[in-house]
DNA sequence: CTGTTAGCGCCTTCAT
DNA sequence: ATGAAGGCGCTAACAG
C-alpha cells in the first residue's frame, strides 16, 4: 500500500526566489506535469490531488508564470487591443466589455495605442506580434500591405471592428458608415428638414457617413472639417461661424455627440430655439445626450456589444471552432430626442 | 583570410513555421547571441554585424518572441496599468502618456480593470503577476494584505497614482485630495461664498475631498451623494431635487466635471444665472469646461504628467537607479473661469 | 567583438 | 490518472 501522503504545511518561497512548478510539485508530492494539468485540464487529474495541488499552490503563493507556459504550449492567453486613442473614445466601451468578457477566461488586454490617424500603426503592430497575442481586435483599417501581411503571418485570430470593410482580414465586427449617413438622411427628411449643414471630423468613417447622407437626402447639403478631434468647443465655434457668415439650415448633424452638445450651447447662447429655430443631431450615442438641454437626438452604436461579439468570435478560435460569418452587423440606432 | 560572406537574399520564412533568431543567424552567418546582442544591445556589437543582421531580420521577416525572451532575462518588457473602469474614465489621459512613453522604451501596456470600487482587484493582480510585468501602474488603494503582499512579492516596480497614501507601498504620484477640498474651501471664501451644497460620487477620494472641504470652508456646508459613477443626469436631478427641496447655497461644489455641467444645464432650464443666483464647480479639468455656458470653474489635474512620472520611475528602476522620492506631489489647479 | 553553452519555467507527447 | 523527458525561443555568462 502507497503510504499516506504528508499533510502540506505553510512553506515561503524558498529564499526570496519565486515558486515555481518544481516548488509546488515537491510540496505537493507529484510531478511537474500534474501540477500543469491540475492548473490547465482539471479534468484529466483525480479530485483528491487536485485538492493537494490547490493546497501546495496556496502553501507556496506560487503564481504561474505564463511567459514560460505561453512559450511552451504557444498560447499566450492575450489579446491585444489596438485603437486609435484612449482618451475621450468612443471604443472605450467595447474595451471595457473586452476586458471583462475576457479576464473571465484567464485572457488579458494588451493595449496599442495607433494614433488618430493610425500614423502608429505600423510600430505597434510588431510590439504586439512580439507578444504573440492569441488574439488581436483591431479598431484601425489596415492599408499598409506590409502591415497586413504581418498579421497575417502572426497566425493570431483578427477581428476588425466598427466597420465592414470591403477587404477584411478576417471577421469584422461593426456596421456600415455610409448606411448610417443614408438612414440620417432618411430620418431627415423625414422630419420636414431641407438644408442639413454638417459638421464633421475629418477622419474617413466620419466622411463615409458623410457621402452617405449627401447620397440620399435629396436637400441642400453643405459641410465643415473640424479636423481630427471632436470637442465641444468645434461645436460651438463651427455653428457661430456658420451662422455668423450668413449660413443658413433646417438641421446641423454632426460627427460626434460632443460636437453637437457644443452646437446646442452655442444655439442657447444665440438665444435660437432648438429644434424651433434649428435641428441639431449628433453620433455616438453616448450617455449625456439625455441629459442635454434639449435632449440630443443621436445615432447610438453598442460598442459593449462590438467587445462582447469580438471575444465570442477570438474564444472559438482560440477552441478551434471555426468563425461562424466574416461579416456580422451589429447595426445602429437612431435615439429621436427633442433635438431633432 | 575569412571568406566575405555571402549577400543575404530573400528567404520567407520555412514551412510556415515564424522564422526564429536561429534562422535569421543562420543567414547572417552568425551565432544566435550576435542576433540578440545586435537587437538589445547594439552597442556591443560591429556595425558591419549589425546592418547584416539588419537584414537578415528583414529578408525573414523576423519578429522577436519576447515570450522567450522575457523568460530567459526575466525582464518581460511589460508594464501593467490597473485601473477602475476605461470608458469616461478620468484616469485615460494618463494610460494614454504611458502607452506613448512606454512604447519608446519597448514596452506594452497591460491594462487590468479593477472595477469603479475595486472589487476586482484580488482577481485582476494574479492575472497581472502570471505575465511576469516589469512595473505595475495602480490608482487603486490596495487595502487587502493579500494583495499588497502578492504585489511585494512580485519583485516588478510598482507606482500608486492619483494619491499620496498614508502607507504607500512604493512610489506614489498623485495630489492630496484632503488639500484639493481644502484649496476650494479657501477660493470659495476669497470669493464670498458663504454656503456650499456638495454633490459627491460615493467614492473614497471624492468624500476626502468633500472633508478637505468642509473642514476649512467655515460656511454652512450640506452634500448629496448621488452613487458611484459622475453623468450629466446625475447633475441635473440632484440641482433639482436639492432646489425643489427647498435647499439653498451660494456654491454647487461637484465632485466631477460632468456632474457640474447637468447643475449649469438643470440650472439653465430653470432661468436661474450662473454665476449670479449660483455659483458652480466642478472637478477633473475636463477639455469641454471650456467651453460650456457659462465656462466651468473647476479643478485641473494633469493626468497625462502622472502618466509620465510613472513611466520615468519605472524606466528608471529597470535601469537600476533607485527613484528619487517616495511621494511625488504633482498639485492641482484651480481653474477660475466665470461660473464661481 | 563574437561563439558556445546552459538554462529561464512550463507544457506535452509518450509511457506506464 | 500520473510520471519522465525533451523542447518552446531566447538571453547571459563565460570563453576566446
Amino acid at each position: 500500500l502507497p503510504p499516506k501522503p504528508p499533510p502540506i504545511e505553510f512553506q515561503p518561497g524558498v529564499a526570496g526566489r519565486r515558486p515555481t512548478v518544481d516548488d509546488v510539485a515537491r510540496l505537493a508530492g507529484v510531478s511537474t506535469a500534474t501540477i500543469s494539468r491540475a492548473l490547465n485540464s482539471p479534468e484529466l487529474v483525480a479530485e483528491a490531488t487536485i485538492k493537494r495541488v490547490q493546497d501546495a499552490v496556496r502553501a507556496t503563493g506560487y503564481v504561474p508564470n505564463l511567459l514560460a507556459g505561453g512559450l511552451a504550449s504557444s498560447r499566450s492567453r492575450l489579446v491585444a487591443a489596438i485603437v486609435p486613442e484612449i482618451a475621450g473614445s468612443i471604443f472605450n466601451p467595447m474595451i471595457e466589455a473586452m476586458c471583462e468578457e475576457l479576464a473571465a477566461a484567464g485572457y488579458l488586454v494588451l493595449l496599442g495605442l495607433s494614433g488618430r490617424r493610425d500614423e502608429h500603426l505600423a510600430r505597434v503592430v510588431p510590439q504586439i506580434l512580439a507578444r504573440r497575442p492569441d488574439g488581436i481586435i483591431l479598431t484601425a483599417e489596415v492599408t499598409d500591405e506590409t502591415v497586413r501581411a504581418q498579421l497575417r503571418a502572426s497566425g493570431a485570430a483578427i477581428v476588425q471592428t466598427w466597420d465592414l470593410p470591403a477587404d477584411p482580414i478576417a471577421t469584422a465586427i461593426g456596421f456600415s458608415h455610409d448606411a448610417v449617413g443614408r438612414g440620417l438622411a432618411e430620418f431627415a427628411r423625414s422630419r420636414g428638414y431641407r438644408s442639413a449643414h454638417v459638421v464633421t471630423t475629418g477622419l474617413r468613417r466620419a466622411l463615409v457617413r458623410l457621402h452617405g447622407f449627401e447620397a440620399a437626402f435629396g436637400g441642400k447639403v453643405t459641410h465643415e472639417v473640424v479636423g481630427d478631434f471632436a470637442t465641444l468647443e468645434k461645436g460651438r465655434s463651427a455653428l457661430a461661424g456658420f451662422l455668423d457668415g450668413g449660413g443658413k439650415a433646417d438641421l446641423i448633424l454632426c460627427s460626434a455627440d460632443v460636437i453637437a452638445h457644443g452646437v446646442l450651447l452655442e444655439a442657447a447662447a444665440r438665444g435660437l430655439k432648438v429644434p424651433g429655430d434649428l435641428a441639431v443631431c449628433g453620433f455616438g450615442g453616448l450617455d449625456f445626450t439625455a441629459a442635454t438641454a434639449p435632449p440630443l437626438t443621436t445615432v447610438a452604436i453598442d460598442g459593449r456589444a462590438i467587445g462582447r461579439r469580438a471575444v465570442e468570435v477570438l474564444l472559438d478560435r482560440a477552441a478551434g471552432r471555426p468563425p461562424s460569418q466574416a461579416l456580422i452587423d451589429i447595426g445602429y440606432q437612431i435615439i429621436a430626442r427633442e433635438s431633432a
